[in-house]
DNA sequence: AACAGAGCCAACCGCCAGCAA
DNA sequence: TTTGCTGGCGGTTGGCTCTGT
């Protein structure tokens, strides 16, 4: 039960403040300092409740704070930090000099949150009329060309099953047995074996998000995970996709956005060009970015974690299995100067705005660098950088090979 | 010029945690 | 341990401004 509002007091005065007001609030603080709101409207002749004079200090009169457009630096903070923190606008705000909570609140609200739905609808509408000319087809383990895509009657998945075709893709991949080929491959498998796409269609299509369904029923169902280097690379995956929106689930009282793809619209950066004075907002430099080729890994990266995160929320357990398969010679160990896949493009290119703007997506925590494992490091942040998720991607694959070495029967069955 | 709708943001409201009595 | 006070936080609102018709 709360208390009465303390501004229910007949005769105070609420909504805009004059100059004269502000001028007695200023003069009082700057004699008396901050503190004993309930008492200071009295004492410093207004008529105006403790509350308000506290928020019209905080937010407005500080002559510490900075007010006026936002810089594209000061933009691109509050996006990473709200990818980790929620809506902690308080905190956000702290790793922001100058600026107040509210402040922040409002731009996000405004114009970054509107800004990133726009860049999702957009990107989905980009990606869903691109997939039917970029996808790669992949070919059947048995030397057949289906010559069909997967998963291509679902909106909802193709970002994430054009990078596992592209994956599939990959010269190396094409010529082992690797498990992204094997799970790939499965809607032909699991169809009447004609494969006919539009038979798959209305049987059993295996779409990314099936994949990795299966994926992780099959993690389940074994209740356990090899210790080696599939270990770390999913204790590694999981504590970058969980962390953040755990994080922000327990902070914020309303769920965050959640949006599954950034990618800056052409709206967005007409927009922002026409900013006065050309003081660049954010996103029309966002736009020289814009590099498509860049986001389904990081998507479908996001998708695999998520499903992997599912996993481990549902069996604890999983990460304290230490079955040696090493020492067992069934895994082999990763000395990781060789990943599983060489992707070209993304995972060279340098580190760009946009990649920040795509980290928000997943909300990437650095390794190690989190308020429990580094005391008095709370809300200390420090991001991936786009090579490091090239990396992480080749991991990823790696591990889903050695699931497939050691549960391969039972993802195909 | 007048109007409507959208955008923006200062301010309000309700709730909560910390603290002291 | 309970109660009340205080400051702080995040969600929401209302009014002003801008823009388009």
């Amino acid at each position: 039960m709360g208390r009465s509002p303390c501004c229910n007091v007949q005769g105070l005065k609420k909504g805009a403040w004059t100059p004269e007001e502000d001028q007695k609030l200023l003069s009082y603080i700057q004699q008396h300092g901050e503190g004993g709101w309930r008492s200071l409207p009295q004492k410093a002749g207004l008529s105006r409740c403790g509350k308000s004079c506290r928020l019209r200090w905080a937010n407005y009169l500080r002559p510490d704070i900075k007010r006026g457009a936002f810089s594209p630096e000061e933009e691109l903070t509050i996006v990473r930090l709200h990818s980790v923190l929620g809506n902690r606008w308080s905190a956000i705000a702290k790793n922001l000099p100058k600026r107040t909570d509210n402040e922040i609140k409002n731009h996000w609200n405004t114009r970054l949150k509107k800004c990133l739905i726009e860049s999702a609808a957009y990107h989905h509408q980009n990606y869903n009329s691109s997939s039917t000319t970029s996808t790669i087809h992949l070919k059947k383990n048995d030397g057949t060309d289906p010559a069909k895509s997967i998963g291509s009657n679902t909106s909802t998945t193709t970002s994430a099953h054009l990078l596992l075709n592209e994956l599939a893709a990959s010269p190396k991949l094409k010529s082992s047995n690797n498990s992204l080929a094997l799970l790939l491959s499965q809607p032909y498998r699991a169809g009447n074996g004609d494969g006919d796409v539009e038979g798959a269609r209305h049987k059993k299509v295996l779409n990314s998000v099936t994949v990795l369904n299966k994926l992780a029923t099959t993690c389940l169902k074994h209740n356990e995970l090899p210790n080696c280097t599939i270990h770390d690379t999913l204790k590694t995956v999981l504590s970058k996709s969980c962390a953040p929106s755990c994080d922000a689930a327990k902070h914020s009282k309303s769920s965050s956005i959640s949006i599954p793809i950034i990618e800056i619209p052409n709206k967005c950066s007409t927009v922002m060009e026409s900013t006065k004075e050309g003081n660049g907002s954010i996103l029309d430099q966002e736009a020289k970015y814009v590099n498509p080729a860049t986001s389904p890994r990081v998507i479908v990266l996001n998708e695999m974690a998520s499903k992997l995160a599912q996993v481990k929320r549902r069996c604890p357990a999983l990460l304290n299995k230490s079955t040696d398969l090493v020492a067992s010679g069934v895994v082999t160990e990763s000395n990781g100067s060789s990943p599983a896949l060489q992707i070209p493009g993304p995972a060279e290119s340098p580190v760009s705005r946009n990649d920040l703007w795509l980290l928000h997506d997943i909300g990437f925590r650095t390794r190690g660098v989190s308020s429990e494992e580094t005391p008095g490091a709370k809300d200390e942040l420090k991001y991936v950088t786009f090579s490091e998720l090239g990396d992480e991607l080749d991991q990823v694959d790696q591990f889903m090979r050695n699931l497939m070495s050691n549960f391969g029967d039972d993802l195909i069955n």
